[in-house]
DNA sequence: GACCTGCTGCGGTTTG
């Protein structure tokens, strides 16, 4: 069958493609491995097709499920090529949230061979009544993308709907693909887990030759030591531009997308039209504009987001410049991966650095591409709040057992810890709503009728299935035009502090804001060219510790042998640094001290990413305070931290203190952290998805405020009431694991205790510190202020 | 010498 469709089409087919067929009949469960655009889907795609042919069923043979609707609709196209070029009459169905009712009314009397879905589309599927019918014949489940599934709630929810459909066909057999990640052995542990059957890994030595070059400013000593933007190097942008095809330039944030969109179209004018914008805040029209538009090659530049990071494949794009610190080299390589989509093509992108330190990042990138030093990902587990959302799942459509469910749910990797006796308190916790919220009749959603848990009112129900997936977000005031016509999103608060007459640039358009009614901001076109930036609340990403290392190892080769030429390029910020301080190697640890009218300024540079430092900050304060009483202010970037006081800081003694012991830092990060308050903010998440809080329906989203006025209130309740509540205790294991970085966080303190620790009283700061201060500034002032310190701080440094 | 911060993903229409 294969080789009938290659004989068509006129290419050879790869090995790992033939593997794969080979692999899939004889009956293997698996993980593939293997590169975008080499033909992963038909490597998986004849296989499937080959088995069906064997033994044809009604009814579903294959689930395909995706992270992405776009990338589903992207597979539905590609296999039913396939069953269409080879004339073959395998149905194939799409279903995700954007199918339409209708479409939906009939898979439900005749379900297509095979269904290319998402993982909310899944549960959803395990929701309805008789879904062990729609099921039956189910032979193949293909989770496209794992590595991107796996370290998130979405892949629990995967390892759940497969423990279920692998309960009704044992026979059942599962294969991933998946990029190239640090722990690809562990990626299939999790996916396949602990069922029997035969298993393999396919791999190919086929690689996508990525080629990186970093911009660096032609004058460095001019380049800023702080900032994030990088405008500075626009105008060697524009070259890059001109000459390539079309070009991706992903920026951090959202904001930052908006501020180049703005900055280059004034600078060169001539783009409007063939350039454009795609973030997540802009509205589904404007973002599927551009991506046809992309696809059809009419755009010379797109300012991005990771919202291209993954998704549809763009031909045209040869070119792709990252701005600023990709924080991670799998997703560095993700977004070279964008440009050169073709097999064999090289992907061309080029690092834009947005200050001077941050030009080591090009070759720290470079060397961990070129060895493959790719970043593990971490999967979840124990994660309450997806069961007990699962289980209402099971309890809404044909209800479950609970040692069967048991059973089944401690298969999995996420779960495969968790105690009977865990497991009653969840369902203790959907029936009764556990101990504390038994007087309210809300919380008792499953009833038990002769052993089975049900769900029986329909209210329930439908709720529930509203709120099916662990996706949760914030309410948004959508922005519109008074004359219609969606915008996007934009965050209540920023929105809030604007009145009606000012404007603010969206969408690369200047818009001033009519009136604001019912969650949605009216606007029109405004001549001006004034304006805010508008700011979302987004996450905040870490550099990865894979990243920070080969960083702190580059670091290490200056001065030492030939390097790269983002190491020399720096050799004048290092002579200064040299200079006003000193430049640690592998084997040392910096600490700077520097008194100036703000207090006493210590700083460390574990290069160990923002989260880490934070925590540690906090850390290493408890601990000094012990020694002496005071107090602290913090600041932290992905490089280091600081501690400020207004006595001075007593270092050398907190040294010989242990003021590095790993051995106690749990109790050490409790007492010195304010945990709870993290907690609680993880919390309102996890309430969300275990269906404590209820989001609203569909275009009537509760506003966030109250989503988080009511899981406070849980989360105090449980507090006080019900300490060993373990959606609680999730929470603060996934502030542990997450925010904290704990391990990462162990190994860095085992780390230091064993490096030279170098202690410099710095007259004038250092382009180490530099950055770090002006990030302590932002926090306490606004913007207007914040330059004027940064005046007054010259000054000062002058003076020095 | 020195600007602005903070990603993405899915789901889907009742009742007070």
């Amino acid at each position: 069958m294969a080789e009938q469709w290659f004989k068509q089409s006129d290419w050879q087919p790869y090995d790992f493609q033939v593997n794969t067929w080979d692999a899939i009949g004889k009956g293997y469960s698996g993980l593939l491995n293997a590169p975008t655009g080499f033909g992963k889907t038909y490597a998986i795609w004849f296989g499937v097709l080959q088995q069906y042919y064997k033994k044809q069923k009604p009814g579903i043979h294959c689930l395909w499920i995706t992270p992405l609707r776009a990338l589903s609709k992207e597979i539905y196209m590609a296999t039913e090529r396939v069953s269409d070029g080879l004339g073959l009459s395998y149905t194939i169905g799409l279903r995700s949230g954007d199918t339409s009712l209708k479409e939906r009314t009939q898979q439900k009397k005749k379900m297509p061979n095979g269904l290319i879905t998402t993982p909310e589309s899944v549960h959803l599927l395990l929701a309805a009544k008789g879904y062990n019918d729609t099921f039956k014949n189910l032979q193949f489940v293909i989770i496209d993308e794992w590595h991107e599934l796996m370290g998130t709630k979405r892949g629990v929810q995967i390892e759940l709907a497969l423990s279920r459909l692998k309960a009704i066909n044992p026979e059942l057999k599962i294969w991933g693909i998946s990029a190239t990640i640090g722990n690809l052995e562990e990626a299939e542990e999790v996916l396949l887990g602990g069922y029997g059957g035969k298993r393999t890994m396919i791999r190919t030595n086929l690689k996508k030759r990525i080629e990186i070059e970093t911009i660096i400013p032609e004058v460095i000593e001019k380049y800023p030591w702080g900032g994030h933007l990088g405008i500075k190097l626009m105008e060697e942008v524009l070259p890059i531009i001109h000459k390539s095809n079309s070009t991706l330039l992903f920026t951090n944030t959202r904001s930052q997308c908006e501020i180049w969109y703005q900055r280059l179209l004034e600078r060169e004018p001539d783009l409007a039209g063939a350039m454009a914008l795609h973030h997540s805040a802009l509205s589904d029209e404007t973002r599927l504009w551009v991506e046809n538009a992309l696809h059809e090659g009419i755009l010379k530049a797109v300012v991005c987001t990771s919202s291209l990071d993954l998704g549809v494949d763009f031909r045209p794009v040869d070119t792709v410049i990252q701005i600023g610190s990709p924080k991670g080299v799998a997703r560095f390589m993700q977004r070279a991966g964008r440009s050169g989509h073709q097999p064999g093509a090289i992907s061309k992108i080029y690092f834009l650095p947005t200050h001077s330190l941050e030009i080591i990042e090009g070759s720290a990138l470079r060397h961990a591409v070129t060895h493959s030093e790719i970043e593990q990902r971490v999967p979840y587990i124990r994660s309450f709040d997806v069961l007990i959302q699962y289980l209402v799942t099971l309890a809404v459509s044909d209800g479950f057992r609970a040692n069967e469910t048991y059973e089944e749910v401690i298969k999995t990797h996420c779960f495969n810890s968790v105690t009977r006796e865990e497991f009653n308190w969840c369902l203790l916790f959907i029936t009764d709503g556990g101990s504390m919220l038994e007087a309210y009749d809300e919380f008792h959603k499953v009833v038990i009728e002769n052993g089975l848990y049900v769900v029986t009112s329909k209210r329930v129900a439908m709720r529930h299935r509203l709120g099916i997936g662990t996706i949760v977000s914030d309410a948004m005031i959508q922005v519109t035009y008074v004359g219609g016509g969606r915008i996007g999103s934009i965050e209540e608060w920023f929105i809030s502090r604007l009145s009606p007459g000012d404007s603010f640039w969206f969408t690369g358009k200047n818009l001033e804001l009519i009136r604001i009614k019912d969650m949605t901001a009216y606007v029109k076109r405004s001549a001006g060219n004034k304006g805010a930036f508008p700011s979302w609340q987004g996450g905040r990403m870490p550099l990865s510790s894979q990243l920070s290392s080969t960083i702190r190892m580059k670091l290490d080769e200056y001065g030492k042998k030939k390097t790269d030429i983002e190491i020399s390029s720096l050799s004048q910020l290092f002579e200064e640094q040299k200079m006003r301080s000193h430049l640690p190697h592998n084997d040392e640890l910096l600490i700077e001290k520097i008194k100036t009218r703000d207090g006493y300024h210590v700083f460390f540079y574990p290069f160990e990413g923002r989260n880490v430092h934070e925590g540690m900050a906090s850390l290493f304060a408890y601990r000094i305070s012990q020694i002496k009483p005071m107090t602290f202010s913090i600041a932290m970037n992905d490089y280091g931290f600081e501690l400020l006081s207004d006595q001075e800081i007593p270092v050398e003694e907190a040294l010989g203190n242990a003021l590095f012991d790993s051995s106690n830092i749990s109790a050490d990060i409790y007492a010195s952290v304010n945990i709870s308050e993290m907690a609680k903010r993880k919390f309102r998440d996890i309430a969300t998805i275990a269906g404590l809080v209820f989001n609203g329906y569909p275009g009537k989203a509760v506003k966030t405020r109250h989503v988080q006025a009511n899981s406070q209130l849980f989360f105090g309740v449980f507090t006080d009431f019900d300490p060993n509540n373990l959606l609680l205790q999730q929470a603060y294991d996934e502030v542990m694991t997450f925010q904290m970085e704990q391990v990462r966080m162990m190994q860095a303190l085992q780390r230091m205790e064993t490096q030279h620790v170098i202690i410099k009283d710095l007259e004038k700061f250092s382009p180490f510190c530099f950055p770090i201060l002006t990030e302590r500034f932002r926090e306490k002032f606004t913007n207007e202020k914040f330059e004027d310190r940064v005046k007054k701080m010259l000054e000062q440094l002058d003076r020095a």
